[in-house]
DNA sequence: TTAAACACTTTACATATGATAAGAAATTAC
DNA sequence: GTAATTTCTTATCATATGTAAAGTGTTTAA
């Protein structure tokens, strides 16, 4: 737990009565490398947050796999289509590398911020953060080149170039695994 | 007032106390059609619900205006990326059409949450809508063609097509004008 | 009402990216 | 440690979209 209240504490600082009450939703929960923390089809009632390894978001299009995002240690993740709507997700969340995750459960989190105001603050403002990048990353699919949105992550997220394969790099940049390969071998 | 409270309600149903609290710090602004709501550079401390009319954030890059988003009646419009980090904005906001807006002032919301957590609750709702849909998008533009995108748009958008110029949803879609008419033409 | 400005379309050509296939390199599994 | 997969690169060709320029149609404003 020390990591993701750490994490927290960064973001909006909770009462340690609300500490408590949140550790005792959470579950750490392993997984080795490849394997699917969740399937597609199933609905999301669970916000991870990522202590070691990495995940992925993906689904597929065409019976093409395409990666929507990638988080590393001390993130949140979750696939907000299915959380936030309660319907079944057409994503799955994959761990790239062998990822310890702790595993809160959303019902129950949802429930305390009843009583807990700060923790409903704290998650309102994690949520207003995705949604920034979120909104940033359309910027860059919107009107930035291939190669615009492959320099950008080499400069903003070198992080991801080293840990995780190019192919799902590709994917994630809009783009084939080939043009990826192309743009990179052009510098 | 009336028309953003009766949409808030089918979000988040508020108490009365909240309701008057929410009226005190919204103020009803009218906007003429091209009028900037809001400059590029100027730091944003409003959230708006569109009344009446049609409002687009836009940016520039390399001199090209590009439309990042469009809200018509019914919805809220903020710039996120200034408004959830305090930055000043690169993005403006313009009227499309003669547009009528309710302003809601942003520190004075946030104050509020403090003693009227069903307003918080509420915000986090709508910011948790925001963000399902910003997910959507990305996915339609990572993989999706543009006729596949302008499809789409007029699947579940026809609205947008019969009041907003083609060059704006043209960079909305991620593509030229030109681009834009070609595909059209093709129908 | 007419000229000016703006919006949209069409054409021709350039270019970035996609698709396919084959080979090289790296990783995984026995 | 070697074979079998998987990942990455390279090459070729096809195609969607970009750029530029010109023409038509529609608003706007004097």
């Amino acid at each position: 737990m020390n990591s993701i209240l750490r994490h927290i504490n960064v973001i909006h600082s909770i009462s340690s009565e609300s500490e408590k009450a949140l550790a005792e939703i959470c579950k750490e929960v392993k997984f080795l490398k490849g394997k699917d923390v969740q399937a597609i089809g199933h609905t999301c009632k669970t916000i991870y947050f990522v202590k070691s390894g990495v995940v992925r978001i993906y689904y597929f299009k065409n019976a093409t796999d395409i990666t929507e995002s990638f988080e590393f240690e001390n993130a949140f993740v979750a696939r907000a289509e299915s959380l936030f709507t309660g319907k079944p997700s057409k994503k799955a969340i994959q761990a790239i590398e062998d990822t310890i995750l702790i595993a809160i459960d959303s019902d129950r989190l949802f429930k305390l911020f009843d009583s807990h105001p700060d923790l409903e603050r704290l998650f309102r403002k994690i949520i207003e953060n995705s949604y920034v990048n979120t909104v940033s990353r359309i910027e860059s699919l919107q009107f930035n080149t291939a190669e615009e949105r492959y320099l950008n992550l080499l400069k903003d997220h070198s992080n991801v170039l080293k840990r995780v394969p190019l192919k799902l790099i590709a994917s994630y940049l809009g783009i084939t695994p080939v043009s990826l390969s192309r743009i990179r071998g052009t510098k």
